[in-house]
RNA sequence: CGGGAUGUAGCGCAGUCCGGUAGCGCACCUGGUUUGGGACCAGGGGGUCCCAGGUUCGAAUCCUGGUAUCCCGACCA
């Protein structure tokens, strides 16, 4: 017998690990920092991006595809941009391989060194602002309102299945305006879609805010973000929106004739969400069973599980089953049918808890009787018989409502009662070490004072809150004047 | 990238100190008895012992170098 999960009170970060291994969902790969996402966890990653994508269509964006290699002489045109990326980047120098003299292999072609070197991208923005000065003559071609579903890679030093791994999969926007407020709009409307996204189909609560200059994207003007709180009272960054003033435009030579017919910069926005919402899907609403699986990105619903002695039964369970599946098919609920023989239910049971599968339906002899099932749920581990009746598939349908608000306010619970305010650095000190969570805390608004805090505490600026400046006060560290709290936390 | 630990069958592990050619539990396959929350009996299959060198008559075991994973730190979405 395999050993259970852990406890997440014992270990967190093991029990994080073994689930995202238990319940299928990724693997590591031979090449350090890299996963397999399994089938399991990429058709959730699939149902991220089809509501993703339809909101993104909706707001009047359009995918395309730029390339995987950058040409190492674009990174040098934009050196606030550089500093953020250069340093870990993969770089291509070689186009060809060959045998190795000695027959020990395959080696590197010394003789097919490329000419100017690639890089991987880490992020796209380089390769597309220089293709949209193609593109881009008047304010006619504005907006350009594009998005790409790609990988980028990044030579993280440590990784983490899903939270940060070598190579990932997200999406990047990447827009250009005629205007400012435009644009300002833009990487407003994006980081709503984003908090909509994560509150309706992630079933997570999220804080919006703005970056400090620190935390900045390297390259914008302003970085939005969206902000999510983890079970163990770290913070995690679900995605950002930044809004990119004309510093691209400038780096990579982009102007339209405005409708006055003057030569302007245009301006940009760009913003992402990636396969670290996986992570923040499985450390927000997990337990020590297993995943819980908001019903919207479960990859089904409702798993049907037989229970019988003999092949006649199983028959006629699987005729029973199947038109209760018809019958939730119709209510758009993705219905699995679990009909593998087996000795005991029981691990099938187990198997659909580990995986965290919203809604389980048991049929026996005895249901097909008294024409019931037994239906449970998994996000309270609660089960009932229920009359196969007119009701049953509207009843099933509001279950899965039911479901998906009962995770959404249990985490929101969790984040109210993680929620700190701190006067005195002493209180700040003594919540980070002893609670964790979000900590509202004035600021004096200097990296100097942020960059201490994060010394001595291990404590980030989240984001300065959308609301910031309603209530004046004094910085929690240096005493100086502050103009409003900001949200503090420990992250990932 | 610095410090520490680990790597033996699909999973979890023993064997390593003290070198002798690999074992246990679960899973898997076959037959039978079973089946409303992780069944039982009998039989069976499966391993380049992370990789590459070295020492040795002989290496999972000793030495050297790599590599991957986990933890701490720095870095970071």
């Amino acid at each position: 017998m395999s050993k259970g999960l852990p406890k997440r009170s014992e270990d967190y970060s093991q029990w994080y690990n073994e689930l995202v291994k238990k319940a299928d969902l990724a693997e590591n790969s031979p090449v350090r920092g890299c996963m397999v996402i399994k089938p399991f966890g990429f058709s959730i990653w699939e149902k991220m991006q089809s509501a993703l994508d339809a909101k993104f269509k909706d707001t009047g964006h359009e995918n395309a595809y730029f390339p995987l290699f950058i040409p190492k002489s674009y990174l040098s045109k934009e050196a606030d941009h550089v500093e953020g990326f250069a340093k870990e980047c993969a770089v291509v120098t070689h186009y060809r391989l060959k045998n190795a003299e000695d027959g020990s292999g395959v080696i590197v072609d010394p003789e097919a060194k490329l000419e100017e070197e690639l890089i991987v991208r880490p992020t796209s923005e380089t390769v597309i602002w220089s293709t949209y000065k193609n593109w881009i003559q008047s304010y006619r071609d504005l907006p350009l309102l594009i998005n790409q579903w790609a990988n980028v890679v990044r030579w993280e030093m440590r990784t983490r299945l899903f939270l940060r791994t070598t190579e990932f999969l997200w999406q990047e926007g990447h827009t250009a305006h005629a205007t400012k407020q435009e644009a300002i709009d833009e990487t407003r409307q994006i980081l709503d879609v984003y908090a909509d996204f994560v509150e309706q189909h992630m079933a997570l609560p999220v804080l919006k805010g703005v970056k400090t200059e620190s935390e900045r994207f390297a390259g914008a003007v302003d970085t939005y973000c969206i902000e999510t709180l983890m079970q163990d009272g770290k913070a995690l960054q679900a995605g950002t929106s930044h809004f990119l003033g004309q510093n691209f435009a400038k780096a990579f030579d982009v102007k339209f004739t405005n409708q006055e017919g003057k030569l302007d910069l245009v301006w940009g926005t760009s913003w992402g969400v990636s396969t670290r919402l996986m992570g923040a899907l499985i450390m927000a609403h997990s337990d020590d069973n297993g995943l819980v699986l908001p019903p919207r990105l479960a990859p089904f619903q409702v798993v049907i599980v037989p229970i019988f002695k003999n092949d006649e039964q199983l028959e006629a369970i699987e005729k029973k089953a199947n038109e209760i599946k018809e019958n939730l098919k119709a209510k758009g609920i993705v219905v699995k049918y679990d009909g593998r023989k087996t000795h005991k239910p029981g691990w099938k049971f187990a198997e659909y808890e580990l995986k965290g599968i919203p809604v389980r339906i048991a049929i026996g002899p005895k249901d097909l009787e008294n024409n019931t099932v037994e239906v449970a749920r998994r996000d309270l581990l609660e089960k009932n018989i229920i009359p196969l009746d007119d009701q049953f598939s509207t009843g099933i349908e509001t279950l899965l409502a039911d479901i998906h608000q009962t995770i959404y306010k249990k985490a929101e619970q969790f984040r109210a009662d993680n929620t700190h305010h701190a006067d005195s650095y002493n209180e700040f000190k003594d919540i980070i070490k002893n609670k964790g969570g979000f900590i509202y805390a004035h600021w004096d608004g200097t990296p100097e004072t942020e960059e201490k805090i994060k010394e001595e505490t291990k404590a980030t600026i989240r984001c300065i809150p959308l609301d910031y400046g309603g209530e004046t006060g004094k910085c929690i560290y240096s005493g100086n004047p502050s103009k409003g709290r900001v949200i503090f936390a420990k992250a990932y």
